[in-house]
DNA sequence: TAGGCCATCTGGTCCT
DNA sequence: AGGACCAGATGGCCTA
């Protein structure tokens, strides 16, 4: 089953609102199982009998092997030719071993996907992203910091939510709406229908569920809760911090992630979160403003906004 | 029940 | 020759 519309020529593009993601790991260890039992049933197959089979339509279907898709990519795959004896054997250990490196690579494969949910926002292992919305949103994120970076003037949670949501699914654009606190019907209707969002801190594009969902698993994120938490120290329970980290001036992260982030961002911020969420206090160049665009805004408590020269020559030096 | 997502197997292709 | 990579096929699980 394709994930992506046929004549989509960038399969991370196209949001695919109403899919039933993100969805729940709770179940993975079940998975794991019934993928065990897989494995060791299709090790005990005779491939014989497989190879057999498919010989046989493939004999039947070898007049329309010769078609091509469209784009001249032929998905033709030649007849095999049956083999006996040792050969088989060898050809079947051979085909075993290709199965187990192929899971492996693909194991690999997910663990470094793995790795990059919990650097793109919204991070949790309880309700993670799909593979997909997982990528989406990473590009996104490089692409609101870069544009953020780029622009070198005061950044605006509801421009970079909204880079941040691009393309993405409702359901994920919800829970990113859920961790900035936003409205996402509202932040995504138009560029200058921009509401504070803080008038309801829950009013979501779609449904109540989505909210309740995005509320469940993922810390709420706010500037009213930066600004709190700027004053007061984090809270004991931090467990999962989805990395916010917007230009580095605010961030989710992980009470051991502190220290060295700390020492390497000259930018940190502060946040804290919902009850039962992770809560971070880190020393920040940001203070949230308390006048009428609050929490739009940001404003520096102790220097102006840097430009993006200005931010690079602290590394370069 | 349909659709989305996923893991796995599989054969083809490319590279070393 | 063998491994890595890729994409198609398949079937299971989950959710709306």
């Amino acid at each position: 089953m394709l994930t992506a519309p046929p004549d989509e020529p960038d399969a991370m593009r196209e949001p695919q609102f109403g899919a039933s993601f993100p969805r729940s790991s709770v179940h993975d260890s079940h998975r794991q199982d019934k993928q065990d039992q897989r494995r060791q049933r299709f090790d005990n197959l005779d491939l014989h009998e497989e190879s057999s089979d498919r010989d046989d339509e493939e004999e039947r279907d070898e007049d329309q092997d010769e078609e091509q898709d469209e784009g001249g990519l032929s998905k033709r795959r030649t007849p095999r030719r049956r083999q006996s004896g040792a050969g088989s054997d060898r050809a079947r250990l051979r085909r075993q071993e290709a199965n187990a490196r192929e899971r492996s690579r693909m194991h690999g494969l997910n663990s470094a996907l793995e790795s990059l949910r919990k650097v793109v926002p919204c991070y949790s292992s309880a309700q993670k992203l799909s593979k997909i919305e997982t990528l989406r949103l990473a590009k996104n994120y490089i692409r609101a910091l870069s544009e953020t970076l780029s622009s070198g003037t005061r950044p605006d949670l509801v421009a970079f939510a909204r880079t941040l949501c691009k393309g993405l699914s409702q359901p994920t654009t919800n829970l990113v709406a859920g961790c900035l606190q936003l409205n996402a019907g509202r932040f995504l209707a138009s560029p200058g229908d921009v509401s504070p969002p803080c008038d309801a801190p829950y009013a979501y594009a779609n449904a109540e569920t989505s909210r309740a969902d995005a509320t469940k698993h993922f810390r709420s994120f706010s500037y009213c809760n930066m600004y709190d938490s700027y004053y007061n120290s984090a809270s004991p329970d931090s467990q999962l911090s989805p990395p916010l980290n917007y230009n580095g001036m605010f961030s989710f992260q992980k009470p051991d992630e502190q220290t060295e982030c700390v020492a390497s961002c000259r930018y940190g911020a502060t946040c804290c979160g919902a009850p039962g969420r992770a809560s971070i206090s880190r020393p920040s160049a940001y203070t949230a403003s308390t006048d009428s665009h609050f929490p739009n805004e940001l404003r520096m408590r102790n220097q102006p906004f840097q430009t993006q020269e200005q931010l690079n020559a602290g590394y370069h030096n």
